[in-house]
DNA sequence: TTGTACGCGTTATCAG
DNA sequence: CTGATAACGCGTACAA
């Protein structure tokens, strides 16, 4: 075979092979692509057809270098297994729409080592910011010590207004103030609350709410208990627990600080002994996830505005990104309640 | 100010940037970047001083375009919401740590426009390779029309044995057929099929697993119901059409194509009439979400192994991407039983 | 070991 | 409307 015919092009055509096929400069292939009103419309067709002979696709490296930047923004989500994250990426994949920009998805599953490696990665990719969800305080310092100014980012369902970042977050400490009068509304009076690792921040953070309700009605906690984490199975030995003194009427109502805990404590309670929730003792959760709502007794709980959440934090990184003159701020989203069948009376 | 000294650098500082503060040359910081190993220590120290003080990050765009590549691949899911993507995103995300690779995810939400988009945008970027993940026969259609040969891509969750993709998939008429004959074990003889649309793959699948588990019993079914969708509002509606045949011994056993629809329907049957699962009637779903074993009657189910299928998928698409000789493959995974309360007897 | 120069695939500018 | 050409920021032979 003679070298010109048996040399077979591996990799991909270049825009310069479209040129050669369709007979023009890679100017106009250029044209084409990005500013088709710029170029003849015979041309135009010579140059779609060979387009698509060769099966050319630009390469968005070499076209990002040439335009400089890129038209999307990273996401960082801690965890996808819960649905408040989903609406986040929901919200800033619309918001991102909007204004014609795409979203990119990263999965950090709470761990530092990946939040920064993403944030890394991103940074590298030249997107223009990065919304990272954080739930943990040690992290954000880490992350903020680390972290080089000129990137924009802004922290998610995490709130600090020392101005060194945008913050969006929900309101945990009205949330856990919401929970809590709720109980105390419908009469209950010895409350525990039950909330995973202080390290946590929106766990910390109902805590708060959940002392100031309970201050402000002139009462002390019966009990703060912290269990490892904030699922199910921890939920489920709390409730073991907590049997004997709501049995004692030490206890009639426990705040818990997300739905699978409070559905692990109504299952371990009504299994143990017989213990009926809400007549015996009201139980509310947090999150409103598909555990609330789809429990054998509907159980009470706060609603997060997830999806707006991550709306409003693509718009505060947009807004830094584009605006000359930004000023961090710290917005806060007020979470709503949800009762159910967990607190009736 | 002098000229030199006001300059500020708006924009991120360069390889060069860098180079001139530690008085080396471009072409070693590109190695203490890349190849330490190939530059002295007290040059190495300097040049690593100066990164840190400009705060350098290497500019990937240009980076992947003179190294001629990217060291990550796409994956595209449809439904962040239901746990078997999250699965196969973290079994993915397995797969290629353990090559040195990363992954980029992007949120189809089952949206033939989307899949189409993010298709792409990850051809622009030049990734490795996509995963794909699918579950309607259509859109697989579509986009195998559309897409141009070249970029690899496999399916995930969508079996095709036509030997243009590799494809990976969990045996769904091997689960319909687990489901049926787990109630046909169980003494159950009266047995429908509820499962959505028949453009979800999936789905008709199981329909066909059930079908041969009957056909083999030699039994045949008594309806094959076909609602709307999935989920557990649909489960609902069926649960109430199904009542009155339940209670008139017409109907003993109901295989569900998934636990949301199976979680509505023992919902259904519980509220509206004194039916219950499982002594009158048997129901089985499918997917092992927290709907079925969250249930106030746990749910049996059919166990997918997600996590698996993102492994095998990705290793799947290194293989392709990097095996000279790559032929097509078509992958199956069994699924399992998980036997709960709502098919005891 | 270090410096120089070229190439990667596109876009944008500016003459024709 | 089209074509030549200089960036874009970095990797890497190759020479010093």
């Amino acid at each position: 075979m003679s070298d010109a015919l048996s040399r077979e092009e591996p990799s991909s055509p270049g825009i310069k092979d479209v040129a050669a096929l369709a007979g023009v400069s890679i100017a106009s292939v250029s044209n084409a692509l990005n500013h088709r009103e710029r170029v003849a419309p015979s041309t135009l067709e010579r140059i779609d057809r060979a387009i698509g002979m060769l099966g050319y696709i630009p390469n968005g490296a070499a076209r990002q270098l040439a335009a400089g930047g890129t038209r999307s923004f990273g996401l960082i989500l801690s965890d996808l297994g819960n649905s408040l994250f989903v609406d986040i990426a929901r919200g800033a994949e619309r918001a991102a729409e909007e204004r014609g920009l795409s979203v990119v998805l990263a999965n950090s599953d709470g761990k530092l080592e990946r939040e920064d490696r993403y944030v890394g990665l991103f940074a590298e990719t030249r997107v223009r910011g990065v919304l990272l969800t954080l739930n943990d305080a040690s992290h954000f310092r880490a992350i903020a010590g680390r972290h080089a100014y000129g990137q924009p980012i802004v922290m998610l369902n995490f709130h600090d207004d020392t101005g060194r970042y945008c913050t969006a977050s929900i309101d945990n400490e009205a949330g856990g103030y919401l929970a809590t009068a709720h109980l105390l509304e419908t009469g209950r009076r010895r409350i525990v609350f039950v909330g995973g690792p202080d390290t946590l921040q929106p766990v910390a953070d109902r805590r708060l709410g959940f002392l100031r309700a309970l201050g402000e009605a002139g009462l002390a906690p019966v009990d703060v208990i912290a269990p490892a984490w904030v699922n199910r199975s921890d939920g489920w030995q709390v409730g073991r627990r907590l049997a004997d003194p709501v049995l004692d009427g030490e206890v009639d109502g426990i705040v818990a600080a997300s739905d699978l805990l409070a559905a692990g404590i109504v299952q371990a309670l009504s299994e143990i002994r017989p213990i009926s929730v809400p007549e015996t003792v009201s139980v509310i959760g947090y999150d409103n996830n598909q555990a609330a709502w789809d429990a054998p007794i509907p159980i009470s709980t706060i609603s997060q505005p997830g999806e707006e959440l991550g709306y409003l934090g693509a718009g505060l990184l947009i807004d830094e990104v584009e605006g000359a003159e930004h000023q961090h701020r710290a917005v806060r989203l007020a979470p709503t309640l949800i009762a159910r069948r967990s607190t009736e009376r």
